[in-house]
DNA sequence: AATGAATGAGGTTTCATTCAT
DNA sequence: TATGAATGAAACCTCATTCAT
């Protein structure tokens, strides 16, 4: 019988810590030196579960979405139209730690769009769930009588998406000079705006 | 007697290149090598007039804000109000070449500002002249009576910006797939929101 | 109990797989995890039956020799002679695939007999091999009256040997170029003027 | 002024390192570490002058190339017919120092012709030299009278070429258990056989 | 007997920086 | 000032070998 190993678990592990040396250090210093050493392991060792830095990358990025996919399936089971709305924003917006961990990802992944293939293709699928999920909760909104009919959804959806990201790169790039409330007023503000509340 | 050479110029030369490169190759391609040689000179050369490499790259930054100002600033010699303000938004955005460039480059300054001083203070720049911009042309807006007097500059000027950032990412990751036309009509729909003209 | 194992067999099947693997990627890339993957087992398995990379290789030697022997001493049964002779000149030759395997197995010999004393050995032993061979049927021709009594035979077997391994390496070389029947016509002008028959 | 550097002797001391070295250790063992070393600089001096290990490779094999023609060349200046045969199918020998390093380099070519074009195209102008030589060598003892005209030229030069690569081979196996007076006996039977004056 | 995880040395390559000229 | 050769650290990757199970 092999050495008794948790072969997920372990790939689960070199994940995590090539997630946090990219959070932590950014994804130009995620060497696989780094990763491993922070697992607790030797660079061959990573070898045996992810073939070279690309593939453990691409990994990070789908454990990245999946973490997100995950909170933002939370609020929605919770809320209904305009209050699953603001929660799912506010769940996208770099407020908390963990959300913060994800924004040092996506700004790693349009820098890196331009260059890399596997980057490109784990940014287009992060908007299309981002539309659909947004667009969903407006056509809920729509039926609930809080937004008129005639509403433009995806128009709307795509500025709502486009409001997030913008607020959250403000938001860190301020470091430290624009508070979470100050956030959650601006996207507050926004949604009186949008369902005739302000 | 000293070779007499235009130092200015020089510099000028250096950082230049070292912009077409960040914006052609990345900045992760950007060696003081392939800048050097694109600049017509060598690397020696170059260490005479930047000390290091972060050095150079602080330059472009400072040269790329240099050259958004001048097209904001001429947008809003020769227009008022929201005529300026839509003017000065599709400035902003990816639409054509040069501003494409500029993207490439804001797109590095948020990727490396967790661990770069001289990144996070142009950074900082880059939205104080932005935010200050807008807002004076809302208030603009207002003494012209396009928009009521109670509107929150600040916060509006806020949510504009975050709209052309998140925007210019959507429009940049989509490659292609999203067409000019249609980001137009997006910053359309949202000024007539604004100016009530919906 | 112990498990039971057909030592021989597994010894086999991994000389086997190390010899398809040198034949079809080299001996450069011929790793034993290759070889191990290509038997149906693991690297740890390997070690079980072969001390160190070196040793698995030196059986690899043997076994392709013995292969070798196997064809020319078939040739020798049937014929006699000038045809035997012919004959085992050309099965030495890699006009087939299972010769051209040899041939990829003998130029890695050759090239490694320098640093690895396994190789020298293996090499020596081909020699030996292939001279007393090729003597004895020289002899044969001699008794036969085919050859005048008088011949050099030890000179004319290394020559003999000679023409065929730089023959095989000019066809091996000329990949393709050269073809089969050509290859054989040099054999036969050559067997020609040796029996004085051109 | 730049530091005052030979570029092409830095680069034929590289290549010298490189085919000692090939020659010394093999082309396996060679590293350009162990190249960069044995010229007395740093792997990374090494990189100005040849991009990867591949191009230094080829330089070291048209190095090669150069010496052995220079030899052959000289051979045929002082002799002719018969005699500038001899000559240069000695030359082509593994008898001297200087050609044994050439073998080592031609059983690199052969091993390693199977996956790198670069050895192939280098290997195959070998052989079209090789064959272009004797073959005029050949016409020229025709015309000389040494041999009848009706000689297959092409068929004889092949089988010599053949017989001095085989030749090589086996005295480079033996290891000195061949010595250098037998090998050119066997030449020169070959040679007694071929101009009838055995 | 067999597994396959883990090690660690060693390979090629890239590149900011230094420095003799 | 300018050159560009040279350094040397560090990156990714490969792989024979070891060893706990």
């Amino acid at each position: 019988m092999p050495k008794v190993v948790d072969h997920d678990a372990r790939r689960r592990d070199f994940i995590e810590a090539a997630y946090q040396t990219i959070v932590e250090e950014g994804l130009a210093r995620t060497t696989i030196r780094a990763v491993a050493k922070r697992a607790g392991y030797t660079t061959g060792a990573l070898v045996h579960y992810f073939a070279d830095k690309e593939e453990l990358i691409a990994h990070v990025l789908e454990e990245n979405g999946k973490l997100v996919r995950e909170r933002m399936q939370h609020a929605e089971r919770e809320l209904k139209g305009r209050a699953a709305l603001r929660q799912v924003l506010l769940e996208a917006l770099p407020l908390n730690r963990r959300q913060h961990s994800s924004w040092r990802i996506w700004l790693a992944l349009w820098y890196h769009s331009e260059s890399s293939e596997a980057m490109r293709k784990e940014e287009r699928r992060r908007y299309r769930e981002w539309l659909g999920r947004i667009s969903a909760i407006l056509r809920e909104s729509i039926d609930l009588g809080e937004l008129p009919a005639g509403t433009d959804v995806d128009a709307r959806a795509r500025l709502l998406v486009a409001m997030v990201d913008g607020l959250g790169v403000q938001f860190l790039m301020a470091g430290g000079r624009m508070s979470a409330r100050k956030l959650t007023a601006l996207v507050d503000g926004a949604l009186d705006e949008l369902f005739g509340t302000g």
